[in-house]
DNA sequence: TCGTATTAGTTGATTTTGTAACTAACAAGC
DNA sequence: GCTTGTTAGTTACAAAATCAACTAATACGA
């Protein structure tokens, strides 16, 4: 039985945040994947051009920190469900415009209200003084 | 631009725990894979092995919440790298004693205490207090 | 002791992800 | 104009995770 040191997988952080994360992501994954069959990727691309309106590719990865295949695969993935669209710009023909169609939208608002459902779920195992503190400290870890 | 709802993405603990998880582990994940050509699955496999000594894959499922294919496929893993070795139960064999070699107590070792210094350094990044209630808080989220 | 159910563990097929190389459009220097 | 470099996005191939089906050993009731 080795007692090499006092180290506790318990309480090594990583694998409490992958943990949680893991717990915490299950319940809303399995919402958008039966309801959408949506990957996560999409779900977060979705997010963003429903939160943000009509943006491209490049300025997701750079707001959500994917790398460009991701992206592109989601938003592949998003248009062929015809929940996007998108748009070649004129003056950079580079550059695609993507806009959530009337249906992504409809889509967009119900996880919205899925995900805010679920997030007063999970906040209320914490107290509030638990739940400002952890997001700070998980903004720190982020490097937000 | 759609102000649907006062959902934000950025305060979504799902997204927050997934986004830390990720870049807490990148760095120590970069230290087994690189030093030993491990995957986060053989890691975990070995650490427990290392912590509580032999045990069967099935208590290794139970104890680390993993399924028995990933379990099964990190042991086999393991094994080839001659860092552990199995032997069929006697009165059950169906069961299979784990255990690591001199050289998989070794790689525990090192890999325990680049654990630990890794934790530390990540702990710096908050107050004892936010440290000792975010470990708190991921606990709960995590059902342990 | 035979048939059925359960448990430990493995294997194979399918999906998803990650990495790297690639195309196409533009920009800037000469 | 032509080269060289950079940027946006895609594609192809390898690594990995997931899920379901499978084998083998045991337990247990009729």
């Amino acid at each position: 039985m080795s007692e090499t040191s006092d180290f506790d997988l318990k309480n090594f952080l990583p694998y409490l945040l992958n943990l949680a994360a893991e717990v915490s992501s299950l319940e809303f994954q399995t919402y958008y994947k039966t309801h959408y069959g949506m990957l996560r990727m999409e779900w977060r691309v979705l997010f963003h051009l429903g939160q943000y309106g009509q943006m491209t590719a490049k300025q997701i990865c750079d707001r959500a920190r994917l790398h460009k295949t991701k992206v592109s695969r989601a938003v592949a993935a998003l248009e062929s469900k015809r929940y996007l669209k998108r748009s070649v710009s004129d003056h950079d023909r580079r550059h695609e415009d993507l806009a959530l169609t009337p249906a992504g939208q409809r889509v967009f608002r119900d996880l919205t209200t899925a995900a805010a459902a679920f997030d007063d779920k999970l906040s209320q195992k914490l107290t509030p003084d638990e739940n400002a503190m952890l997001r700070t400290c998980l903004g720190k870890i982020a490097k937000l």
